[in-house]
DNA sequence: CTCGAATCGCTAGCGATGCTAGAGTCACGA
DNA sequence: TCGTGACTCTAGCATCGCTAGCGATTCGAG
């Protein structure tokens, strides 16, 4: 009886264990680094186990990375836009943390929107894949010329462009803080 | 002496095959089926031969890929703008054929953003890549509120997001000719 | 208490990947 | 005529994601 509790007990710890040496191992050498012989190394498990917890193999754990890492972005903006009342200054603040939260986790936010295969604007998307988005509407609604939902999506694809254009080199290093200035007031013009 | 001269020819003949199937095979079945042996299958010719003329590998071939795709961005952005006086006008067929490409050829214009890695922004940035941003900026800076540069950035930056998020199914499916024209509104707000 | 069944994790291996070493073949110039 | 150099091939390496099949451990029924 007891066994079987601290089996289950293992279980859920080599769960979480898995996803977590998974990004730790991401984040210090990339996504390519992430393969299942090492993650089954670093775990102290042979291969296959990966498979009892994943049955979807590499892809679902990466997945599983990806919903963390969205938690953890509703978080973040969730408490930089915290008791701002003026809504430019809550979009600013908004922005900048996006922002700063892709570059300080390229690989997770890599594994968000590019690596990962996770359901989206869809019946089954999973809780904080939603509840990321709803802070980025809720925020970015007083300044929302028309529609919210509509808004936020052109914000949201506003921030994430110069994230992932940013961060593949594809803007001037420099000038940063300008570009994140200069959309915020275009998001936030009509305030 | 001419056995030299159709060498040549041949060579660079090949070099375009095998940057023309990478290309079909990718936009086809997916970056993840351009394989060096389907690919050296294709042009009829061993694997090692690719590296004859990249010797840089896979990757070098996803950039020249990529490079193609930006000329052929710059030339379908330019074609969309020219004759466009008013500049909101303008700004809109910019979008307009700007989302149209990303949609129409997914695989290439993730190898353009994604897959391949190439300089940018930098001394060594290919030509393409440089006009592809001259257009951009030249349609968008009438609308630009300041620095031109930064706003055609930033203008990038939305029409990117939007793409990609909604390539990935980010974003509802239905609702983008209003994403569109809401993004336009944001961008040429200042006529 | 014993023993069959089920669960668990392992070793070993499959097909496929990107890439390269070495040998063989051909046209050219001395 | 024959050696040289450029080309292309076959064969193979290390690694990848993933899985079949076996041995061990634990549980529950008799």
């Amino acid at each position: 009886m007891a066994v079987r509790e601290r089996r289950e007990r293992e279980r859920a710890e080599r769960h979480r264990r898995i996803v977590a040496i998974a990004r730790e191992l991401a984040e210090e050498q990339g996504w390519d680094a992430v393969t299942t012989r090492r993650l089954a190394e670093r775990i102290e498990y042979s291969q296959p186990v990966l498979y009892g917890h994943f049955p979807g193999g590499k892809d679902e754990i990466v997945a599983a990375v990806a919903v963390e890492g969205f938690a953890e972005l509703a978080t973040a903006l969730r408490a930089a836009v915290e008791g701002r009342r003026e809504p430019a200054d809550a979009v600013r603040a908004l922005g900048s943390a996006y922002l700063a939260f892709a570059a300080a986790h390229p690989a997770l936010y890599s594994a968000m929107f590019e690596s990962a295969a996770l359901p989206f604007a869809r019946e089954d998307t999973p809780a904080p894949l939603r509840e990321a988005f709803v802070v980025v509407r809720d925020t970015l609604a007083p300044a929302a010329p028309g529609d919210p939902d509509r808004h936020a999506e052109v914000g949201w694809a506003t921030l994430h462009g110069l994230a992932t254009l940013g961060r593949a080199g594809r803007l001037p290093p420099d000038g940063a803080a300008d570009r994140l200035a200069h959309a915020v007031d275009l998001l936030a013009a009509r305030g």
